[in-house]
DNA sequence: GGCAATCATGCAACCGGTTGCGTTGTCAAG
DNA sequence: CTTGACAACGCAACCGGTTGCATGATTGCC
């Protein structure tokens, strides 16, 4: 009739099942190296007192804790909550737990959530980071770091390519017949925002479009909205936004302006968050953030066990998810400016 | 010239600074017990050799880790992350980090992540528990835990009244001329839920309404869907759905059927986490679940300090979100029962 | 029947801090 | 000059496990 007041220790196993603490130990590590009938005594005895290893202090022994971080930009951004879902459901298979931060898109309070982290994990998961390379290399190398929608040489990274998506997208408004348009970037240190500029801009220039960049300091659904005064000013008739959650705010924005969408303005998204939620049902950019957080956490339980994994640089591609906010070019809303024609197709 | 291979321990900080490595311990923990050149010396020593406090070894010995568990049922929905950042953000600020677990709407899962955290955090956050009272007692009997959303006598708890909001609905519709409507529940197991549930009935009670309950497993977007078969068997005029993300379900589905909201069928979600983002604007109750996270974290710290605190039970109220999917009853679509006068008002 | 290999288990050091208590040194009061 | 109080610091045990090595007991084999 144990009366276990304060949680059991591994002395207490010990002296109930007349073994030493070390055997109590292996019993639950290393159940080969012992006697089947003791491990079944001690077992037993654990099981009686409720007795269960202590994290903490195997950790500090093995220096291995069962712990891995997760560090976002901003929780609350819808892009995040699914790719963390995937990797916490993945750890948790492993029978290991995971530490959230959420950095609120400061690289100062990233740095100081991976310091915290540091010693009590045994790798780490930086979504779109927004941290300069050499910190990020500086914590690579204090811990196993594998990188989500960042690209940093020599470090494990898992890339959604979302260039593919947006350049599919002007295309796609390239074929409507839109000569003008702006690209609603988001957060300057954001590889994806990078990523997306390059990619409007560069296959708007094979299309032979003009593409005016407006930036958004955060991606939410208020600078968005704030946006949208900017870009009725550049007479552009198509705009293309960093994420779902701008383009969201852009078409509040548009609306209270007296603007219509699709039909004075195109608008595209990215990461398609909201599904069809919206109205007009946002065409938007394909996500693969649950398969990103999947392989992401893969990718460090691999690191765990096979020692260091090499330069790995998994991609996946995406692709634009036709809805209803874009149209034809309205003509009652010229863009003002000499238009070039635009040569094939 | 330090070269800082592994992380530096107390000890090389002590053998640098010529001091016992007490001292050095008690430099971080306890300076006014050194004399302040010694402090100063080991302080120097520490941030020249980059050595930090490791916060494993430090648990070990104080039995206190610096870290708290927040545990959900399903990160995905969006009613959560708010609320975990909030909290999150919250425990930032007094150096604490935070554990994140998902159950996936599983007791035992929930159970499960509940005692891996056990040993390694200083208290728990327990939202929206899906875990029978026993087991929940069981674990605040282990740990320092606070509720949310979950109401047990004797634990401290958070708790968003939602049955206001709900009232107030029940009321509009009545007012809209509904008399016959269905409540679509959630988890059963989810005091939300039931609250909800028990405020739909006893407020259309009381405006002689009917109201049917049709019984979503799972509070998504799919499962509402689905719903909207059964809900239009019902022949009701109006639905209350238990969340925002059921009641937008059901608004994808009725419109499968061809049914238009409001024009055939009122709705009116919960949780308001869409914002105005569906089409028709979702009529919704208010949350609070920012306050929420912010109040039980707050609740954990000061049970840190205080030792224990009482029987807390800090309820939150809410109101109804007018929005644009309720309208009066359509003529056009009888209950098809006879109907009650409705008295009063 | 004696010796070596093998198995099961115990001993004790260690992980990196914290902390109760004892020791040393200093200074002021008696 | 002794004594007492106090400030500053070191000693060593402890937190709860893990693990290299040693030991004793079996067993196998010649």
């Amino acid at each position: 009739m144990p009366i276990p007041r304060a949680k059991p220790t591994i002395s207490q196993v010990a002296e109930v099942a007349g073994v030493s603490r070390a055997s109590v130990s292996r019993a639950f590590t290393n159940p080969h190296m012992l006697g089947e009938a003791t491990v079944a005594r001690i077992l037993g005895v654990a099981e009686d007192i409720g007795y269960v290893p202590n994290r903490t202090a195997r950790a500090l022994s093995t220096g291995r804790t069962g712990n891995v971080a997760l560090v976002v930009p901003d929780i609350a951004n819808p892009f995040f909550p699914p790719l963390i879902q995937a990797a916490q459901s993945l750890a948790d298979k492993s029978d290991f737990c995971v530490f959230l931060g959420s950095s609120g898109e400061d690289p100062a309070q990233e740095d100081k959530l991976l310091s915290r982290f540091a010693d009590q994990v045994d790798g780490m998961i930086l979504v779109s980071s927004r941290l300069p390379e050499d910190r990020i290399r500086h914590h690579a190398d204090a811990r196993p770091l594998v990188l989500v929608n960042r690209d940093v040489n020599g470090i494990p990274r898992v890339l959604i390519d979302s260039g593919v998506g947006v350049a599919q997208a002007v295309s796609h408004l390239a074929d409507l017949g839109h000569r003008r348009i702006v690209y609603l970037g988001g957060p300057s240190q954001s590889w994806s925002n990078r990523q997306r500029s390059a990619a409007v801009h560069k296959s708007a220039r094979a299309a032979e479009m003009v593409v005016e960049t407006i930036n958004a300091l955060v991606p939410t659904h208020e600078a968005g909205r704030q946006a949208a005064g900017a870009i009725r000013e550049t007479g552009a008739t198509a705009v293309i936004a960093f994420d779902d959650l701008l383009a969201q705010g852009v078409m509040a924005g548009l609306s209270e302006l007296g603007l219509s969408v699709p039909g004075d303005l195109s608008v595209v998204g990215c990461d398609d968050v909201l599904g069809a939620a919206t109205y007009p049902a946002l065409t938007t950019v394909s996500n693969r953030s649950v398969e990103a957080g999947e392989q992401a956490l893969s990718l460090l339980l691999d690191h765990f066990r096979s020692g260091a994994l090499g330069d790995v640089r998994f991609l996946m591609d995406t692709h634009l998810v036709l809805r209803a906010t874009t149209a034809a070019r309205s003509l009652g809303r010229q863009a003002g400016v000499a238009q070039p024609v635009r040569k094939g197709a």
